[in-house]
DNA sequence: CTGTTAGCGCCTTCAT
DNA sequence: ATGAAGGCGCTAACAG
């Protein structure tokens, strides 16, 4: 019955550039300019043609201006997993640099393998630009080949050549650890889950850093089992530990669960710092000591670190732009004390 | 120095069909046949052309494509805020189904008057299709307007005639306050942050019906300030209730703190549970109570339908899918007990 | 099954 | 400051 004014035709594909051009009675090529160029046209005209337009409801076709110029307006967007909260953020970050920039961005999650793949992707779209994490060496040369303008969060890596935003990986954690040592704790963990990457390897120098720089009769034990996150029980790999340092959010519920579970008492039994600060933490009874890394803000500084590179002609030297950590003590950590 | 081998010419754009074709010998018709085309083609022909476009490292221009097509392969995504768990969750069950499908996806955060705005950016790229989340009769008309194919996730309206993806917020909400009642709590509070949608409202009217059904000694308040969720405070609007919902894991974890902080002691003071179940509920002690709303699950069938959507040629009516939630009963909630 | 022909909507010289 | 013409890379009719 109401189906009679469904368009058939599905080539009902909205006013064009030539249709604006007809209404406000100019030229196909001053239509054009009307939107791009900000030069070489009369005010009026100009206001014309954007009262042509917008009485007609028309938008600029991206992919077809794409073809002449190349310039898209789109940025990739390459993340492993935006249920981790930490990668959530930055992608919030990202966006909300990019649309105050006029960018809309292509979100890919993907790891490892996923990554190439997903570069390959935004290739076929004929995305000029990435922000990506982590960094490998993978990675980069897909990048490197796709000729993609890029800039890279949380990691970095020794043969970039592009932008990045990272954090403190080694000095934060070698302060936290020195502190628990301070406190009297004779033996630490370190437990990581990501792959390796210039972050995993920062943390882990700076822990073995604060345990050399200890006197031998504290030891340090590096948890970073490569496997399924899904199925790692924490708690068994401490080796007696009695502080330890988690390295994402999601290590420190899990091991506070497995804790509560065997009677482990925190932070009487254990200490506990979280790599990664987030809400429900302060809730915790103790709450737990975590560093904010502030993801949300490397996600911005990304966006506007590869915003800047796409605007700017003069080829400026790579930068590495490094986000200090806040660390929040709270009542997860405590004093050695004998069991 | 070394600038010398920099490409002064930006407009190196990487091998064309055209390119492929002649390597393969064909004409360009034939070589777009081969990528595009699942039928007219000899199989021989099309390897050989496949084979070319490996040789030059080729990929399909989807911009240029889709100005003749239409179809771009490109799928919008307009969610709240990816740093609210449940959206991060939604979004990554349809960034797996996406890239199974060979789509990609333009995520846009944003609500209200931005949702609107995003739609008009999706349009400027030519993105045919959309999900979003939550709803709204402004969304609504704007999606309507640009003419985009729709899915809707965790919320419906009744102006609706696109598929969605919903759950079973009346009923879940309705069922736990009716458990609370009968484990002998009279006064409930149901807390709510998200702006008016089906999904609040179903929940409102699934918890009053729970008290309505109950002896008139229960009563049941209903918390929903639309203001900033970042300054808000829930402890003393509760109004000495027994018993709370909360309507989402932000808002359990904001209320756990204050308890904290009040010495308002879990489940012996008060019961909680929570709409929404992530991590690290488990680990608290006592164990938070939470409804699974599997918004990850919830982002799959919205992609799936997307995506059936517009495959199918036929056009069939519009579809409500619902995922059923799953109650974890845990240690935070307890029979009433006089204080 | 394959080639030919004509644009899709826009931008960019080159004139004027 | 504006108009005319050609082409960006690809696909959809149509022939053959």
């Amino acid at each position: 019955m109401a189906s009679a004014d469904r368009t058939v035709d599905s080539a009902d594909r909205g006013p064009t550039l030539k249709d604006v051009a007809r209404l406000a009675e100019v030229s196909r090529a001053t239509a054009s300019r009307a939107f791009a160029d900000h030069s070489s046209i009369a005010a009026a005209t100009r206001m014309r043609v954007l009262d042509a337009a917008r009485m007609l409801g028309y938008t600029l076709n991206q992919p077809a201006r794409s073809l002449k110029s190349g310039r898209i307006g789109l940025v990739g967007v390459v993340l492993p997993d935006l249920r981790d909260p930490f990668y959530a953020h930055i992608a919030a970050g990202i966006d909300e640099v990019l649309q105050d920039q006029g960018f809309a961005m292509i979100m890919i999650m993907g790891r490892g393998g996923d990554q190439v793949a997903a570069i390959e992707r935004l290739r076929s779209h004929r995305v000029g630009s990435v922000i990506v994490a982590p960094t490998s060496t993978a990675i980069i040369s897909a990048i490197r080949a796709a000729k993609l303008v890029a800039v890279h969060v949380h990691t970095t890596h020794h043969s970039l050549v592009s932008d990045c935003v990272t954090g403190y990986d080694y000095e934060v954690v070698r302060g936290i650890a020195a502190e628990l040592i301070t406190l009297g704790h004779k033996r630490l963990a370190l437990l990581l889950r990501s792959p390796e990457t210039s972050a995993t390897r920062g943390r882990a120098a700076g822990f073995l850093s604060a345990i050399d720089a200890a006197p031998s009769t504290v030891s340090g034990r590096l948890v970073a089992p490569h496997t399924d996150p899904r199925i790692t029980s924490w708690l068994p790999h401490l080796d007696g530990a009695s502080a330890v340092i988690a390295g994402d959010a999601g290590i420190t519920s899990r091991l506070l669960q497995e804790a509560r579970n065997r009677g482990v008492c925190v932070p009487r039994d254990l200490s506990v710092v979280s790599l990664g600060d987030l809400d429900w933490m302060t809730a915790f009874d103790p709450p737990i000591s975590a560093v904010d890394l502030h993801p949300h803000a490397m996600g911005r500084h990304a966006a506007e670190t590869l915003v800047a590179r796409l605007r700017g002609d003069a080829p400026a030297p790579p930068v590495e732009i490094r986000v200090l950590p806040t660390v929040n003590r709270r009542g997860s950590i405590a004093p050695f004390r004998e069991s």
